[in-house]
RNA sequence: GGGUCGGUAGCUCAGCUGGUAGAGCAGCGGACUUUUAAUCCGUUGGUCGCGGGUUCGAUUCCCGCCCGACCCA
C-alpha cells in the first residue's frame, strides 16, 4: 500500500528545537530528489512535527502503585516527557516515507553520493534496537513496511534538549524522526536525525531483542507482540488477505455475487459436525452457530441468484489441533447449470492462479514436503486409490459391489476395529440389522450396542459372516428383502426442441453423459441407465468401507493436489447421484499436503431423494450420532419449489493459506487461534 | 481421550544423585561523537505453573491439577 501524501497540521508550537526543520522546507526537500540542502546541519525554522521540549526532562512524576518495576520506570519516563512539555501519546506527527521507501530510494546509493543528499525525510516506527553513547546514539525503527531503518542521533546536530529525550526512550517506543539519509562505515542506510519525538511511550517491555518471543503459547495469546518481533508473521497474514481478495476477484469477474447468510440458525445443517449453541433472549429461542453456508446458499440459487458465494466464519464444536480451529473460514460457491466437473476446473484454475500470484514456482515447500501444483491435477476414484494403497494389483475396486469383498480388504486399515461394523450398520434399518447381523441378540434396545456385542462375541470371523449376510440379504434377485425389486434397465431417448439443443450442446462438454445429442432428429441418447437398487445398496456399503480406509490411511499420503471422486451416497447426503451409478455421487474432494482442502458436488435437487437422505441422517441421530444432519424442512420446501441443476464448492480458506504460506499449523494462519483461558 | 516433552527474573535459558536459585538480554547508575546482539564498570529484579505428600530441609523425589507443543485415537 502506498503511503499517503503528508499533510502537516497548521498552527503548531512557535518554539522549536534548534534542529527541527520547517514544514515548507520539508515539503520542498521531499520532492527534491538528491537535491542540496538549503540549511545544512544546524539551525532550521520550526516544524509542527517537532515541538520543542520546554521544561526540564527530569521533572518529578507521579507513580502507579502496584505496577511492575519495569513498567513503572517507563510510566515515569512518560511523565518526564510530559513534564518537558511534550505529549508521549501525541497524534500530530505524519511520517512521509516508510522504511521500505527509504531503502528503495537510497539503498543502492553509495556513502559519498549520499553526503550530497540533504533531503529531509520524516519516518515513524517502533524502536527495535537502541545503542546509546555519550554524545551519539543509534536506534532502529520498524514500521508497517516491516523494514527497519537505522537512525543516527548526534548531540551536535540535534541539540542538548532533544538528545536528552534519548534517555527517556525505550525499546518498543514509537518514535518519529526527521533527518537526512547517510550511510555508516559498514554501509548501513541510516537517517541522521534533525528532530526526534516519542510518539507513543511503550510502558510494557518487549521480549528479548535477539531471541524474540519463542514461547508459542505467548505468541498466540499476545499476537500483537508476535507481529512486532517476528515480522515474517505479518507476511503470512498479508498473503492470507491477498488469497481471499484473489478468490473474490476471480469469482467477481465470472459473474458471481458475494452474499451473507445467517450465522445464527435455528438448525445447523449442511455439514457433518457438532454445532455451538447459544440463546436469543428476547425471542427466547435456542440458536446454533452455523457449521456451513450450504443450505442457505442453495436457497438463494432457488431464488434466482444463480452464481453466489460466501466467504465467512464457520463454527464447529470439535477439538483443536494443528489442522482444526473451532472457528474457521470457508468459501462456498454455487453455480447453476454447472456440474462438479465444472467446479473441478474452477478450483484448479483459481488455486493455480493464486500460486502464480504468490509464488514464483509450482513446487511449493510445505513442512518437510514439497507440493507440486503443476497442472493438470490428478483425478482419481477413491476406490482406485485404496486399491493402490493396499497394493491390490490388477484388482479393479471401482466397480466393487460385494460387502464381503470390501470387508476383506478393509479389516485392520480403519481408525477403530469396529468401524467396519458401524459403516455397514449405517446403511441398514433397525429391522434389517436385526435380521442380517450374525449373532445379534434379539429384542428391543439400542441396535448399535447389540451389534457391537455380537461383534465382540464373534471375533475374527464375524466381519466375514457379516459381509456374506449383507450380500445375501441385498442380493439382486433373490434376497430376503428384494420382493418386486427386479433389476431394471432403462434405455431412454428424450426428444428435445432444437432451441434447447444449443444449450445442451455446450453443457455437454462438461457432462459427457449428455453429449450424444443428435442434431438431425433433435433427440438425445441418454446413457444406458442400470438401476439395480440392491446392487446399489451393496455397492454403497462397499464403497463406504473403502472410504473409511482412505480417510484413515490414504488421505495423509497425498501431497500433490489430487481430486478424489466417486464418493458413496452414504457419506454425501446433499450430493446428486451419478446418472449411471446410483451408489455414488457426482462429488470430489481436493486433497493437498495430506489435508482436505476443498469439497464439491453436483447438488442434489430432487426433493424426494433429499427427504430420503435426511431421513437416513435422522436415523443416525436417533442412534446417537450428534453430527448427523437434521431435517431442514424449509430447505426441502425450497427444493420442492425447484433448484436449477447446480454445482457447489467449498474451500477451507485456512488450510489453503497454510499450504500457500508454508505453515503446518492452522494456528499460524489464524490471527487469534482458540486457546484455553490462561489461568495466570 | 491416551502418550511424550515443556512451564525457573520482563524475554531467552542453565540449575548434577535434595541443602531456599544463576547467566545473557532488558532495567537502573556511570563511561563512551559511525554503533550493528555495541563495549566497559557497578547494580536492582524470583509465589521456581498451582496444590498436596515424603523429608530436618523440595526448583529438584512422589501424587493430583492447570496451561502449552508434538504424536496417536
Amino acid at each position: 500500500m502506498p503511503w499517503p501524501a503528508t499533510s502537516f497540521p497548521c498552527g503548531g508550537e512557535a518554539v522549536m528545537t534548534a534542529a527541527s526543520s520547517s514544514t515548507a522546507l520539508t515539503r520542498r526537500r521531499r520532492r527534491g530528489d538528491l537535491g542540496p540542502s538549503a540549511t545544512p546541519g544546524g539551525m532550521v525554522p520550526s516544524d509542527p512535527n517537532f515541538p520543542a521540549p520546554s521544561g526540564a526532562p527530569d521533572a518529578p512524576v507521579a507513580g502507579g502503585e502496584d505496577a511492575h518495576h519495569l513498567i513503572q520506570v517507563r510510566i515515569d519516563k512518560a511523565a518526564k516527557i510530559r513534564a518537558a512539555g511534550l505529549d508521549p501519546y501525541a497524534n500530530d506527527f505524519r511520517p512521509e516515507v516508510s522504511a521500505a521507501d527509504l531503502h528503495a530510494r537510497y539503498g543502492a546509493v553509495d556513502a559519498k553520493q549520499l553526503e550530497q543528499v540533504h533531503t529531509v525525510h520524516t519516518v515513524a516506527g517502533r524502536v527495535m534496537t537502541l545503542r546509546q553513547m555519550g554524545k551519539a546514539s543509534f536506534f532502529t525503527l520498524r514500521d508497517a513496511s516491516s523494514k527497519d531503518i537505522q537512525v543516527y542521533v548526534k548531540l551536535d546536530r540535534v541539540g542538548a534538549p532533544t538528545y536528552a529525550m534519548l534517555k527517556l526512550m525505550d525499546l518498543g517506543d514509537i518514535v518519529g524522526v526527521a533527518g537526512t539519509p547517510m550511510k555508516t562505515r559498514t554501509g548501513e542506510l541510516t537517517i541522521a536525525a534533525d528532530g526526534l519525538r516519542v510518539l507513543t511511550k511503550s510502558v510494557r517491555p518487549l521480549p528479548d531483542k535477539f531471541h524474540g518471543l519463542a514461547d508459542v503459547e505467548q505468541r498466540y495469546r499476545h499476537r500483537y507482540v508476535d507481529l512486532i518481533v517476528n515480522p515474517e508473521i505479518r507476511q503470512v497474514f498479508r498473503d492470507r488477505s491477498r488469497i481471499i481478495r484473489g478468490i473474490q476477484r476471480f469469482l467477481d469477474e465470472r459473474g458471481f455475487i458475494e452474499v451473507e447468510t445467517p450465522v445464527l440458525q435455528e438448525l445447523a445443517g449442511g455439514a457433518t459436525a457438532k454445532p455451538f449453541t447459544t440463546h436469543h433472549n428476547t425471542l427466547d429461542v435456542d440458536l446454533y452457530l452455523r457449521i456451513a453456508t450450504e443450505l442457505h446458499l442453495k436457497r438463494l440459487v432457488v431464488g434466482g441468484l444463480e452464481r453466489v458465494y460466501e466467504i465467512g466464519r464457520q463454527f464447529r464444536n470439535e477439538g483443536v489441533s494443528a489442522r482444526h480451529n473451532p472457528e474457521f473460514t470457508s468459501i462456498e460457491v454455487y453455480q447453476a447449470y454447472a456440474s462438479y466437473q465444472d467446479m473441478m476446473e474452477l478450483t484448479e484454475t483459481v488455486i493455480s492462479q493464486l500460486v502464480t500470484e504468490l509464488r514464483s514456482t509450482t513446487k511449493i515447500p510445505w513442512g518437510e514436503r514439497v507440493v507440486d501444483v503443476s497442472r493438470p491435477w490428478r483425478r482419481v476414484p477413491i476406490a482406485v486409490l485404496v486399491a493402490e494403497h493396499l497394493k491390490l494389483e490388477g484388482v479393479n475396486l471401482s466397480e466393487i459391489d460385494s460387502v464381503e469383498q470390501a470387508l476383506g480388504y478393509v479389516v485392520g486399515h480403519t481408525a477403530h476395529p469396529d468401524e467396519p461394523l458401524l459403516v455397514c450398520l449405517k446403511e441398514l434399518s433397525d429391522e434389517e440389522a436385526e435380521r442380517i447381523i450374525p449373532g445379534i441378540e434379539p429384542g428391543g434396545g439400542d441396535v448399535v450396542t447389540r451389534a457391537r456385542t455380537a461383534f465382540k462375541a464373534g471375533s475374527a470371523d464375524f466381519l466375514r459372516a457379516l459381509g456374506r449376510s449383507i450380500d445375501r440379504a441385498l442380493a439382486s434377485k433373490t434376497g430376503v428383502d428384494v420382493g418386486g425389486d427386479e433389476p431394471i434397465f432403462d434405455d431412454v431417448t428424450v426428444p428435445l426442441s432444437s432451441s434447447a439443443s444449443t444449450a445442451f450442446a455446450t453443457a455437454g462438454q462438461a457432462t459427457p453423459a449428455v453429449s450424444a445429442f443428435d442434431e438431425d432428429t433433435g433427440e438425445m441418447d441418454l446413457p444406458r441407465r442400470a438401476v439395480d437398487p440392491m446392487r446399489a445398496r451393496r455397492r454403497n456399503i462397499a464403497l463406504s468401507l473403502l472410504y473409511s480406509v482412505f480417510d484413515h490411511e490414504v488421505e495423509r499420503t497425498l501431497t500433490n493436489p489430487t481430486f478424489i471422486t466417486d464418493f458413496p451416497v452414504a457419506v454425501s447426503p446433499l450430493a446428486r447421484r451419478r446418472d449411471d451409478d446410483p451408489a455414488v455421487t457426482d462429488r470430489f474432494e481436493l486433497i493437498m499436503a495430506g489435508m482436505e482442502l476443498a469439497n464439491a458436488f453436483s447438488e442434489l435437487n430432487d426433493p424426494v431423494d433429499q427427504r430420503q437422505r435426511f431421513a437416513a441422517q435422522l436415523r443416525e441421530r436417533a442412534r446417537g450420532d450428534a453430527e448427523a444432519n437434521e431435517l431442514d424442512e424449509d430447505f426441502c420446501q425450497a427444493l420442492e419449489i425447484g433448484m436449477p441443476p447446480t454445482a457447489g464448492l467449498g474451500i477451507g480458506i485456512d488450510r489453503l493459506v497454510m499450504v500457500l504460506t508454508n505453515q503446518t499449523s492452522i494456528r499460524d494462519v489464524v490471527l487469534f487461534p482458540q486457546m484455553r483461558p490462561d489461568k495466570c
